[in-house]
DNA sequence: GCAATATGTAAAATATATATTACAATGAGT
DNA sequence: ACTCATTGTAATATATATTTTACATATTGC
């Protein structure tokens, strides 16, 4: 169940998963592994994925049902 | 910094903290913890802190900007 | 007053998110 | 073919989320 939604928004925005990591203030490891999505990350890294994406916790994160 | 708005969905629903605790499979003082604000949750917990409560990420972890 | 329920909180233990280091594989460009 | 940037992935270490156990307080109903 990989999260294709990140990868997408974050290719969108032209960053590389370095570049992202980097944003964030996290390793490229961990953001791939968010993308690969055998992984739970913490809320707040989640809302500074979305700030530096544009995007919202609904939009990246949310399984509709 | 609590989260007034998750205290408030969850009484609005008529439930207490243990209640929610056992529907969303944690402790009571995790979601007492969540609520008091000093805590940083996983997405996977906060999901299911939103299904409980007929919520969105959005509606209840959502910083707007 | 007393028992029961709900909440606040804290210390120690356990589970897991994340960092660190490292190496392999792919693809673009020269 | 070669270099460089990007990504996949794994093992070990560290930080922290969550549990467990426990006690205190407030409130409500009897």
């Amino acid at each position: 169940m990989a999260n294709a939604r990140i990868k997408a928004a974050r290719v969108a925005r032209g960053l590389t998963q370095t570049e992202l990591a980097n944003l964030v203030g996290v390793t490229r490891q961990t953001i791939g592994a968010i993308e690969k999505g055998d992984y739970n990350p913490t809320i707040q890294l989640c809302i500074g994925i979305c700030r530096a994406l544009g995007k919202t916790l609904d939009e990246l994160f949310w399984e509709g049902d």
